[in-house]
DNA sequence: TATCGTTATGACTTTTATGCATAGCGCTTC
DNA sequence: GAAGCGCTATGCATAAAAGTCATAACGATA
C-alpha cells in the first residue's frame, strides 16, 4: 500500500461516516467505479474480488445511511438485468477520490520523513 | 474525531505494520502514554477504557512483532508491581505522534475544502 | 414457455474481538 | 512469618463481525 522503511510500513485508512456509521471508503469507491464500468453489481463484485452478497450489503448500507440513491437497478430483462450509477453517486465518488488521493501522497511523504 | 459538515464527517486511521501485521496505532499510542503516566498497565487500561486483558494483548503483539521491548514490568512487590516504558518505547511514541498529528490536521483541512 | 444472467436475501459458518475468571508474585504490615 | 494488597499473566468462554452458501424472483429473448 505505502512505502516501507526497514521492514515497517505505514498504512492509512480513510472513510466517511454519517451518524457514526461508515458510509464510504476505499472499498466502496472501487465498487462503485466497477459498477460504472460493467453495468452490473455482480460483475463488479467479481472484479474487485468480493462476493455479490458483500457488494449488495455495502450498497444497501451506503444508500440507507447516506440517504441518497446511488445505484439504479434493473431486475430481469435483457442480460438478466443490470445496475448503473446515479449522477449523485458519480459526484460523490469524484469528490471522495480527490480527497483520498491527495491524502495518500501526503501520508507517505511524511512517513518517509519521520521514520 | 474530525470536523463535520452537514452531518457527515471524515475519519482517518493510521497505523504501522511490520510483516503485514499491525504493530502501532492510535489506541496503542494512548495506551503507552497512559502507562507512562500511571506506572501501571492496569491503571492505564482503565484510563483509556479498555480491559486489562486487551491492553496486555496489545503490548504482547507490539513487542513480538516489532521486536523491541517496550514495557518494563515488575510483578509483585511494592504496590503489587507496576510497569514503565523503555527508552525505545518513548522514542517510538514520539515519532508516531509527530506523524499522526500532522496528518490529522491535513485530513481535516482537505475534507473541509472538498465537502 | 424454457433459458439466461441479473438482483435480492435468509441462514449458516468462520473468524475475530472482547470479557471473565483465576493464578502467581513480592513488598508491606501486623 | 503469615496474611493482605494490587499488580502482572493467561486460559477459556462468550459475543460480535465478516464471510460464504443456497435459493428465489424477475423479465427480455429466442
Amino acid at each position: 500500500m505505502h512505502k516501507s522503511h526497514n521492514d515497517i510500513e505505514i498504512k492509512s485508512k480513510l472513510w466517511i461516516e454519517s451518524d457514526g456509521e461508515p458510509v464510504f471508503g476505499r472499498g466502496r469507491r472501487f465498487l462503485l467505479n466497477a459498477i460504472d464500468k460493467y453495468g452490473s453489481i455482480n460483475q463488479a463484485a467479481k472484479e474487485i474480488n468480493i462476493s455479490y452478497r458483500k457488494a449488495w450489503s455495502y450498497i444497501k448500507a451506503m444508500e440507507e445511511r447516506l440517504g441518497i440513491k446511488l445505484i439504479e437497478r434493473q431486475i430481469g430483462g435483457k442480460n438478466g438485468g443490470g445496475a448503473s450509477l446515479t449522477p449523485e453517486a458519480r459526484e460523490f465518488v469524484r469528490r471522495y477520490e480527490m480527497l483520498e488521493d491527495g491524502i495518500r501522497e501526503y501520508v507517505d511523504e511524511r512517513f518517509n520523513k519521520i521514520f
